[in-house]
Formats: C-alpha cells, structure tokens, sequence
DNA sequence: ATGACCGACCATGTCGGA
C-alpha cells in the first residue's frame, strides 16, 4: 500500500490551523507529523483533526514551546516517547502502524523536534549549542538507531535543525560559522545518520548539487526572492525501507500563505 | 547573517527560535 508521510514544523499548531487544513487538502497525507506545537496536551485541537479525517492522534506536548505530535488517519499498534540529555523536552514522538493500519510489516515514525543550539556556534560559552551536540551524540547510541541498524523499518523525520549538505544552504561558505551548518554539528548529524544506515530520502529524489530549503527565515523582507533558505527539516529511512520511497515534495508555496510558519511542509510516499 | 520577524506568556517586556 502506498503511504504518504508529511512532516512540518508548525511554530505553533493552534495559530496555523487553517494552514493545516489548506495543505491537508492539498497533498492528503495518511500520517502528519507536526513540530513546534507550542501547547499542552489539554490545549490540543484534537477535534479539528479529528474533523480533517485524522481519527489516530499521539501527542508529546508541553506548555509554551516545543511540542511534536502525529495525526494519522491509520490507528497506532504503539505510541513511545523518548528524553535525552537528562531532559524532559517534548522532543520526540515514534508511533506504529502495524496490521490493523494495512501493513504487512510493522513500520515505526520517529518524530523529532532536534534542539536549535542558539547563536554562538561554540559549546563552551553556549549552553543551548552543547545541548545539542549532546541530543545528537546521545541520539546516535539510542535505539532510534540501533534499531534502524538491526533491520527495523523505520522513519526518521522532523525539524533536525542542521542543514547538512553544502546545497541545503543558499551560501555554503558564508554559514560555516552559522549554528545549523556548522562542521561540528554537521559531522554529528552524520555520524548518527551512519549510526542508524538512515537513507536521506530527499536527496534520493533530488541529489546536489540542486538547491533543496525548507526554511526561510521571518526576518527576510522578500524571503522568495531572496531566496535564502535552509534545508532543516528532514525525511530519512531505515535500511528495510531501500528502493520504497515513491514521491517526495517540498511544499515550498506554504512559506507565502497567510500568517505562515517559517518551515514549509516535506512529502513522502512510500510503497510498502 | 536572515538581522526591516514571529510566537507564547499570570504579557504591554522577555525569552526562544535558527
């Protein structure tokens, strides 16, 4: 069956409701895996999605900022959340579609919100960025990976908040010293990807050196033409899941809608 | 550098985002 994954970092789920709904009607995804949230559990609105054909609802959200949650439209065989760096952070989210959901072999989604790491691309005076260092050193040795490694089928999506590749970035050279594209967390984010043997789904459909962003910033007074984006958000699969990837899209028109968030949505299909 | 912004919150400024 072919299913049809989506991962968009919301910055704030109650504010882009309307949104949600435009691109829920524009590329129907059967599983919605949203970041940056920004409410509580209670605060969820669990009816609107509910109302756009997402009956399966799993949440990890805290007050205020942070937050991840998966709607689906298939029922969750599992719901799992994971903490890292001694932290409770509502920073991942894995469900599980398994027979009930029409698939033959289980297949487990792993939502993350990956920390941001501030301004100064320096550990020892920044806090936030040696967070993040740590989340990805400690997300390596995790099951996450361990998993993928062993054989499971699994997704890795979400907001990682790196830009990896000298083409995920509108200026290569001019981000190095930038937190997002810096050398140390990019070889970080490697290491975990090599970790698990994830697949970058995305460049699979669209490899350097074309330009591929799913993020421009508020502060730029024409983000389209200038055109100076990132690629932070990511789909990535586990070795089980090689030559499954049907469809991949980039939903770059959602950065112009009304009142948007400052990532766009990604796309995925998969046959499985 | 994007730097002319945006969102949540016991709000009318502060913190975090990236």
């Amino acid at each position: 069956m072919r299913l049809v994954v989506a991962t968009w970092n919301v910055n704030s789920v109650r504010l882009r409701l309307s949104l949600i709904e435009r691109f829920v009607a524009l590329h129907a995804p059967d599983v919605l895996c949203l970041q940056e949230t920004k409410c509580s559990d209670d605060s969820f609105p669990h009816s609107d999605f509910v109302r756009l054909g997402f009956e399966h609802i799993a949440l990890n959200g805290q007050k205020g900022w942070h937050g991840v949650a998966v709607a689906s439209r298939q029922p969750f065989a599992e719901v799992s959340r994971a903490y890292f760096c001694g932290r409770d952070d509502s920073r991942h989210l894995a469900v599980t579609l398994g027979s009930d959901a029409g698939l033959a072999k289980p297949l487990t989604i792993h939502n993350f919100y990956i920390p941001a790491g501030g301004d100064e691309p320096d550990p020892a005076i920044n806090d936030k960025f040696a967070h993040k260092l740590a989340f990805l050193d400690e997300l390596k040795d995790s099951p996450v990976c361990r998993d993928a490694a062993a054989g499971a089928r699994s997704l890795l999506v979400g907001d990682l908040n790196i830009a990896p590749l000298e083409h995920d970035v509108w200026n290569h050279r001019q981000l190095l010293d930038v937190v997002s594209h810096t050398p140390v967390e990019v070889e970080k984010l490697g290491a975990l990807q090599r970790a698990g043997g994830w697949i970058d789904v995305m460049r699979g459909f669209v490899p350097e050196p074309a330009k591929l962003y799913t993020w421009w910033s508020y502060r730029s007074p024409d983000w389209a033409a200038a055109d100076k984006g990132r690629r932070l958000d990511h789909v990535w699969a586990s070795p089980a899941l090689v030559r499954t990837a049907r469809e991949m899209t980039i939903v770059r028109e959602a950065r112009g809608w009304q009142r948007p968030s400052d990532h766009v949505p990604v796309v995925a299909g998969f046959d499985l």
